[in-house]
DNA sequence: AATTAATGTCAGTCATCAGTGACTGTCACA
DNA sequence: TGTGACAGTCACTGATGACTGACATTAATT
């Protein structure tokens, strides 16, 4: 029963500390708060992290959503415009989605998370590669007009991230709206834009 | 000299307060230092304000960026759509970026400020009325082709708040880009796939 | 039954920080 | 010259919060 129990503890203190500190903040949660909300005592807390910013990081470090970000490109292309784009856009949401907890925390915490900014920055900075080689590509192919790909690519991602903080902060603006009626517009509006 | 002075004093706190609280957060700054970055001890700072919640309640209603955002629609309207977002959007980036560190202390402090966060929401949802009606007539006019409006409107609103906010927290994906480029493309997307 | 790993309890340290009270200094102005 | 408005200094208090050490408990393991 070793590692695994022990595994599962910290991992509840974990999401517990994610959880309070994507609702307060770092400063605004106490570790007793943390460790209450997990199940366990605060002395447990400080067994299982060195200290409460060990925590955090530790907590970021295991939920880091990394990874997936690029999974999105390695799915299926079919060089369809629409079909692309709508593909891209709804995984891309769904990550944020997921992430949303330390999406917020990391949006705050700039402070108290070193060398945490950069790769939060990282993906998007991927994103927005494999969006402009794919719109290079799909101007090779003849199926959209000539403009900047660079600059079609940061459009379409700003558009999205904005959507996708809106999602987070619970932005009225997105109660009468679904994501995926976005999702439809705004790719529509894309792919009218960008089509011969 | 006796109320102008003491504008003056609570005004160089409350600065202090932003550009503090925007960096670190309400918790991640002491009253003190707050103080001292205004030049003043921290008793005077208790004088002026009754507590340290009430000094950044006082700070955001006195700089409170609620006006600005109506006169973006008073401005003139031509009736040219490309004209007409142009000027929308450079007005609303403008007044997002002077207004970047309330946004940055707003979005952090959900819990500090009691019903703050439906005040920073009021505006867009306003813009985004406006921006509404103005499709509907555009429409009417004959000068952009049939779709939702309301959804048209939030788009267009989201492409921007995305890239606002990348702008406020530094995005490296802005680095090569200005500000003014991303409106332009933005603004050419848009107006090619509204246009008839 | 003895051992061990994981947790709990309790009492306590140490530092920080919001906020106060008593008193002093300064300048304007009447 | 005296009064009022404003700011400073200093020495506090009271609370909180991160973190620790000693010891007890529980339950599974051997």
């Amino acid at each position: 029963m070793n590692s695994i129990k022990k595994q599962d503890t910290a991992d509840k203190i974990m999401m517990a500390a994610i959880d309070l500190m994507a609702d307060r903040g770092y400063n605004g949660v106490t570790t007793e708060e943390i460790a209450t909300k997990a199940g366990f005592s605060e002395k447990t807390l400080f067994r299982h992290f060195k200290s409460k910013q060990n925590l955090l990081e530790s907590a970021f470090h295991r939920y880091h959503y990394a990874e997936e970000m690029k999974d999105l490109f390695d799915k299926e292309i079919t060089w369809d415009l629409h079909t692309d784009l709508m593909m891209i856009s709804r995984n891309y949401h769904r990550i944020m989605h997921q992430n949303r907890k330390l999406i917020q925390i990391s949006g705050r915490e700039r402070e108290n998370l070193p060398g945490f900014q950069e790769s939060t920055h990282k993906h998007p900075q991927q994103l927005k590669e494999f969006l402009t080689e794919y719109f290079e590509e799909m101007y090779n192919k003849g199926e959209i007009i000539q403009t900047d790909p660079k600059r079609q690519a940061v459009v379409f991602l700003y558009m999205h991230y904005g959507a996708a903080m809106g999602r987070i902060n619970n932005d009225p603006i997105l109660e009468a709206f679904s994501i995926e009626s976005f999702i439809e517009e705004s790719i529509s509006i894309f792919t009218r834009a960008l089509t011969p």
